[in-house]
DNA sequence: TATCATATTGGGAACGTTCCCAATACACAT
DNA sequence: ATGTGTATTGGGAACGTTCCCAATATGATA
């Protein structure tokens, strides 16, 4: 990483001072004649030169990277989220780069090192930690993504979860569906989505139906947790007398839910039925094709970078929260029902 | 980013010099007693002092970051190898992000002069430039996953091209196909891969028979190349005639087309069979399920990994090439065909 | 006690760039 | 010719850490 040349090589080649090298290289530039100018790029070129970040970052004070932080590059829907951000970011001067968490809070503490050692001039990530106040003090500008159950002073954006969580229950009601089940998580930052619960319980108890705590499950929002949650529902008794339709928190486990209720000979659009949350690209292709409410992953991710830039601009303004509502998706996976009242 | 104090006032405040406190904080650590370690540590406790890792980059020449550039974040292919290496790297003490360049030269270009200024001490990508001279004098150790058709003196992972297609088409042979066509790409890093073309070309000859250019598709690997793939199909006058089956370069085009095809009353796995290649965890949910030959990801991952930090180790060494078999994995979207001959 | 080996410490300088400000140059108006 | 405003330039110092090496301290052994 030793660059061969430095500005002071440069600058003697090009016969002017490393001030005026620096005014031609640097992000804030300077006044340079047309002649110095010329004269010190082809010295540039003649060299090979090439500039150190590190040493520009640390006398300027700026880098000019954003690190996204997402939990499961492997899922579309954050990848998504990740390239709306880095398409506006980018077009503000920035370098994007994504930081893999995998849910995993020692993954995301060495991604917070590095944003507290001065890598990064700002922060997009949702996370695990409960910790906002370690957060906020991380000395850069941040925006959270993915909605919090409680309020917190730090820029936030992601989707309306009682809207979104309403949107699918409210369909499956209108489908004839009266045992309508939760699979949710109580791992990684969904522990803090207490927001879905809310609005399941507050939905249930409008529609006068008696709760049973025996149809929410806790799984990962993973392929797993789906396999996972369709072991536990086929463990319970008498389980098509208990449940006539599954919301699930995510695609990713919906779909593995759907495939491993065809491996056990459960036919999800007719026995079962099941709504997914985000509209990830497989949602659509699997049969049968999964119903779910659509998280609007570009708008999420260019809410975010625009945030990110406003704070940039102005640390001190009062923080913000930017929430979209869901759409739903109707597909293939929720069965059209007789009326059971 | 400014940090609020260095190392200077905490030396201050622990009673001891600068080097003392560099030696305690630093990756090289040295030689300091069990009190002044204490002293140091008790004083950046008080202080909230955190380190600059650029001013330690451009004084030790090392960052300990890694870049992993992938050509669309969104496909699980790529996630997922980027995620072995990501393992892999982080046991040996570096830090991963991911860079997207959504098959992009402008972006490619964007993360190359990011590593070009010493922000990356390795770098792991698959590229859609040509140029590997201007690759090899980034200045950094570097691994290229994805097979190059022609041979390069630069570390390089992927799987075997030639032997991973020549799986499929002897599959679909053997199934009775005899009208096979080749769905692949002329853009981005494809238009290197010309040893696919290359493999289908030996494959067609070796069975004698004559070849069909009308059944060779130039499309995007992306779900619009599978629409595509489709529309070109479907405007060939008598395509029942002409094709039978066709080999997809990658899983994301045949997923897309699959439904394509559905969308256009075409039965996938009776009237018309695909083969893709990669194994995405989509491959396993849609209807028919795809049959795909699998790219091993993890251990293309951690290959490159590997290369990676033996190159770190011993810039000198001479380059390797490691190309994985690919492994078919048999589901629903091939016909058993009665034999033609 | 003296000698030797190792541990520990501290100060100066390096790393490569940008910022800052004084000095100089240049252009224009009076 | 003089004064004013702006453009351009260059040298010193800053940014925060690590490296380097000489000096000192410590512990073990003869």
């Amino acid at each position: 990483m030793k660059t061969k040349t430095s500005i002071i090589e440069v600058a003697r080649l090009a016969g002017v001072s490393k001030s005026t090298v620096s005014r031609v290289i640097s992000d804030a530039g300077g006044s340079v004649s047309a002649d110095a100018e010329s004269r010190v790029q082809a010295a540039i070129r003649e060299l090979g030169y090439t500039r150190n970040s590190l040493a520009a970052g640390l006398r300027s004070q700026k880098t000019w990277m954003v690190l996204v932080m997402v939990p499961d590059i492997a899922n579309p829907f954050w990848s998504e989220i990740a390239r709306a951000a880095q398409d506006r970011l980018e077009a503000a001067g920035n370098s994007i780069v994504v930081g893999n968490t995998d849910w995993d809070e020692k993954r995301e503490a060495r991604y917070f090192d590095l944003v507290r050692s001065c890598r990064f001039d700002g922060l997009v990530l949702n996370s695990v930690t409960d910790d906002i106040k370690m957060i906020q003090d991380l000395g850069v500008p941040v925006v959270l993504v993915g909605e919090r159950a409680e309020a917190q002073d730090i820029d936030t954006v992601g989707t309306d979860t009682s809207t979104a969580t309403r949107l699918a229950l409210e369909y499956l009601w209108a489908t004839g569906h009266r045992r309508i089940g939760l699979a949710t998580s109580e791992h990684g930052s969904e522990r803090f989505l207490s927001l879905r619960r809310r609005a399941y319980d507050d939905f249930i108890a409008e529609k006068g139906v008696a709760p049973d705590p025996g149809i929410i499950f806790s799984v990962k929002l993973s392929e797993e947790g789906g396999r996972e949650l369709v072991r536990e529902l086929l463990a319970l008794g008498n389980w098509q007398d208990r449940v006539d339709a599954i919301f699930c928190g995510n695609d990713i486990l919906a779909i593995a839910a759907i495939n491993a209720l065809r491996d056990a000979g459960v036919e999800v659009g007719r026995d079962i039925s099941l709504v997914g949350m985000d509209d990830i690209p497989a949602a659509a292709h699997i049969f049968p094709a999964l119903t779910t409410v659509r998280k609007p992953r570009s708008l999420i991710g260019g809410a975010a970078a625009e945030l990110l830039l406003a704070r940039m601009r102005d640390p001190g303004r009062p923080s913000e929260k930017h929430l979209f509502p869901g759409e739903l998706i109707i597909r293939g996976s929720v069965a059209e029902r007789q009326n059971n009242t």
